[in-house]
DNA sequence: TGCAAGTACTGAACACTGTTCACTATATTT
DNA sequence: AAATATAGTGAACAGTGTTCAGTACTTGCA
């Protein structure tokens, strides 16, 4: 049974590959102009193979967005580690933001895109979504046991944190943001830089909501 | 001069009529397929003539995106009315969700989509956002001088409350909160339906923030 | 009035898009 | 060796944004 071994790694390689190819071009040339033709160029097959590996052009996409959802998750792994759990939510938001920012195309993927319809049908598109909240909401759960986020649900708590740190990144990475950095304020924190000044804010808004200067 | 003024006046009628003729479309069948054809046929003119009254796609997206603005801003204008500043915040946040909640295509159509390469160029194209966010700082600095958010500049606050409203909202629109209202957790603030529950999560998030509850 | 200049509009044409499918080439099984 | 299954191809189809030679009509001037 060997070689059909070895064709099913050749088939999974190749979707790998194919996939590989898409993130490549979205990095390159943004969404909006990478084609199937383009892709299929990339891994020197032809466009009709590409729809023996992924049935749509959506399809093709989710993959790419998972694998999105993958390298954020590697990128927040090291938060886990901290002890305080009030620790670990700080760290989390903050590799949060950082790996939004430094992968704008990255996070496009993840969020600021539509997903097709019939993708909501299934509900292991989600799963990604999914993960991320309950991730987040066990450890604000660790943090409510030991006294924090007094008087509130760790649903409510973990979703409004999720939110802050979305927005964000979100309204940086869809360049809504360059009304600051302009030249007509020049001393304040947000004319600092973009990564610097966004996660300034969010420390800020993390010890009004943590109570931790009070 | 009759003649010019009536032909300057037919013009811009028609710029309004393709416009809304557009917003009608993305409400009908979502963003991804209105193509300039449709919108010719729905105002009845042929497709070149689209071309005679913007220069693009992206310039007709954007009057699109401007209009969608001027409406956001209606609904919020009644916040301003509030004597109390702080009030004014509140109102100010809960109605920008509301907006949200109730047009997602509108709202998509704000933010959700990356901005045409050279329309960044042109800042005239920012000022809608420049606009809102200079709103939302205004008030803040009367928080301010009232002596809330203390110890904060009112550019890190509003971002930080901006941030906040558009992460809510952005998070239901693009349809990543389908996790929550599943049959797993009904007692529970976020099950409740969508909107109450994202005012409710919203005003939970004011109340720490501005310290009301110590 | 007649004629030229200008304006507003048209829709076929071009190069692209996602997707399909009859076809070929190769590998496996009988 | 022949039959069969598998993998890959690329021309073709209907759609896209955009352009531009051509038409219809209005305006200003002789």
């Amino acid at each position: 049974m060997g070689i059909q071994d070895r064709k099913q790694r050749d088939r999974e390689a190749l979707r790998r590959k194919i996939i590989a190819a898409a993130v490549q071009l979205f990095r390159e040339q943004g969404y909006a102009s990478v084609s199937m033709r383009k892709i299929a160029q990339r891994v020197e097959y032809s466009v009709g193979t590409l729809y023996l590996y992924y049935k749509d052009k959506d399809e093709l996409f989710l993959a790419v967005q998972s694998f999105a959802f993958d390298q954020a998750f590697s990128y927040m792994r090291p938060a886990l580690e901290q002890e305080d759990p009030l620790d670990r939510v700080h760290q989390l938001g903050e590799r949060y933001i950082r790996f939004g920012l430094q992968h704008p195309d990255l996070y496009q993927l993840m969020f600021m895109m539509e997903n097709p319809m019939d993708a909501l049908e299934d509900e292991a598109n989600w799963k990604p979504g999914i993960r991320l909240h309950e991730l987040l909401m066990t450890i604000v759960n660790d943090c409510i046991q030991e006294g924090h986020f007094p008087g509130t649900d760790p649903e409510t708590t973990s979703f409004t944190l999720w939110s802050m740190v979305h927005g964000m990144v979100s309204l940086q990475v869809s360049q809504r943001l360059h009304i600051y950095g302009g030249d007509h304020l020049e001393d304040c924190a947000l004319s600092t830089g973009s990564e610097e000044m966004i996660i300034h804010a969010y420390r800020h808004a993390m010890q009004l909501i943590t109570h931790r200067n009070a």
